[in-house]
DNA sequence: TAGTTCTTTCAAAGAGTTCTGAAAGTACAG
DNA sequence: CTGTACTTTCAGAACTCTTTGAAAGAACTA
């Protein structure tokens, strides 16, 4: 291997693994991040035998991590005409995995904590003690954080990226990057 | 037991187990959601046998999960004059608590994973071929959404709420019972 | 001091999760 | 149809995380 080949995939690894921590995090397996990583940087699809090769992965673990990135649309696959393997291309669109994922998932989990909570305040109200009704008081205030939470992610899929504009790292660096100077 | 008790630990019990869910969302164990809420709930010091007791828990994991609780400074003993055990009461501001693991842990971590892809990005730019080239533009845009993380908590713990006004169903509801402001 | 009551600790059990790799499955070429 | 190349599946192994409960410890009382 040369030189090159060995410092991409030293960086290749750094960011993986990164990745792959930010993604067991957010509740996913820490080896989907990995792998749409490498597909990621790659900017090309490639076959299943190099991700684990890359990764250091059995075959059954990159084939069962190729699976779920593709029931979340993260990955695709595609064919190479003359080529007998498959290959898989990383989606690109950051904000359009993000959106998906809040959007079957969180969302729904969110919703039935508030449920919950909505329900609880109904028994509580039931209650004429004095710890009935402070409890009742406290339980209000965590069911407004729940639709605060609700609230927040009902936005955030309709403006497409909330309020994070004024943040806006991104409008700059993403094209520049002039970031990394050592 | 009464009928109101039993609609009370009922409620408790459905708001504790959410509130459980949502901790261990954020990476913490279960039960340190589950103690604190029936802290919370209570508006009052409780005994650990207390808290065993409802939410079927052993001696052992109740002491564990209020040490734990008490490092985060989100539950703190109590003396009671007579008493010889010894009470546990809930913190109840909840911005603050968020405030303090958002600043303890998040922002830490955030920041290693931003420098990792920095560090990657540093060794890419050694790379003359065409897929260095590309991997270092597509390595900067996830630098930049490490950046806009570590943006948005930063500015999160400056302004005490980030730029969640605005979605306000914690104005009207939450901010007299719960959030005395500083 | 000894006795009582409550708390903490921690080794081991238990529960849950993830990974491996051999075998079965699929698809294509000749 | 048969052989080859590749992919998927899944039972069991390996590993991680959590809880239990008995014993040690601590704090108080008489």
């Amino acid at each position: 291997m040369t030189a090159a080949a060995h410092t991409f995939q030293e960086a290749e690894l750094l960011i993986a693994d990164a990745v792959g921590e930010v993604i067991e995090h957010w509740g996913f397996r820490k080896p989907l991040g990995r792998v749409w990583t490498v597909l990621y940087l790659a900017g090309d699809a490639l076959p299943a035998a190099t991700l684990s090769e890359r990764l250091s992965m059995s075959t059954g673990a990159v084939s069962m991590t190729l699976t779920e990135l593709q029931e979340w649309a993260v990955v695709r696959r595609v064919w190479r005409p003359g080529e007998r393997r498959e290959f898989f291309l990383a989606e690109t669109d950051l904000w359009k995995m993000i959106s998906k994922v809040v959007s079957e998932r969180e969302r729904f989990w969110v919703r039935s904590v508030r449920e919950r909570m909505e329900q609880a305040c109904v028994l509580l109200r039931t209650l004429p003690t004095e710890e009935g009704k402070g409890a009742l008081a406290r339980a209000r205030v965590l069911l407004s954080f729940a639709q605060l939470a609700e609230n927040v992610i009902e936005r955030f899929l309709t403006s497409r990226r909330a309020d994070f504009t004024g943040f806006g790292v991104l409008e700059k660096t993403a094209r520049t990057a002039a970031t990394e100077r050592r």
